[in-house]
DNA sequence: CGAGACTGCTTGACGTACTCAAATATTGAG
DNA sequence: CTCAATATTTGAGTACGTCAAGCAGTCTCG
């Protein structure tokens, strides 16, 4: 179906761009989407899960990110086995930049009258539920 | 922006369901890719391009497919520093495979009326413009 | 309480993919 | 023919993906 395909380089587009952005931070993707991820404090395995990858996978994310100075480690005190990952300073500003960037490189979503919004909004959702945070 | 976060989710849905479909067949998510891209036979150069990756990144992934007797190589009789990429038999029937599972996860789409889909097609378009082949 | 099951994180081995620079083979322009 | 440009490959180095194994902390239950 010609929608699919559609849809396929939609999806291809969307990353092109998030992968440019974040590069040129000297990020690659997933440090890009980890750092996004970090709104709050969050257990290495709680990333491992929305990432969808191996957890073991998340360490070595991590140590990158925090010999950047981007994240750190703190632990939890109601369970000592988990570590929990946060931003430093200057990993939140970083996070704006990108968010910024990104908004600013989809000029098609600003053109979006209300009612298209609303629409688009509801399509995605219908065609590619969002999986809950 | 919300709709932003909601766009990044869909991307992510659509790559989790088609790795996850590729890897059903012991195939990476590049691998994929590059399957879906051979409807017909492509120089390296132009699948690096349409994957916006590296031609030597090609070179690699071509290797292990035809390794596994997807593809081929062919010379191009035009261009003799040319090679165009091809599908063999079982490359065909596995495109096919994954194509029809593709659709079959995509419940969302069959749910959508006439008027929708169009809908979502032009929203599609016009928040992320398709690159043309 | 204390043994065993389970969970969170890390490590190591190995394969895939990405980037860059360099080498080879052809092509095309002047 | 000579020189610049193009198509592909190779090699070094890094990031990421999986999987199996290990350690520490938590939980359950006799």
């Amino acid at each position: 179906m010609q929608l699919m395909d559609q849809l396929a380089q939609a999806a291809a587009l969307y990353y092109r761009n998030f992968a440019a952005v974040a590069a040129e931070r000297d990020l690659t993707l997933m440090q890009g989407k980890m750092l996004g991820l970090l709104r709050r404090p969050m257990p290495m395995r709680s990333l491992a899960d929305l990432l969808a990858c191996d957890a073991s996978n998340v360490t070595g994310i991590v140590d990158r990110l925090a010999a950047r100075g981007l994240v750190r480690r703190e632990a939890d005190p109601s369970d000592r086995r988990v570590k929990r990952v946060i931003l430093t300073e200057e990993g939140e500003e970083t996070v704006r930049q990108i968010r910024s960037e990104l908004m600013s490189n989809l000029t098609g979503l600003e053109g979006l009258g209300e009612e298209d919004r609303r629409s688009f909004q509801r399509l995605l959702g219908q065609v590619l539920p969002a999986v809950s945070v």
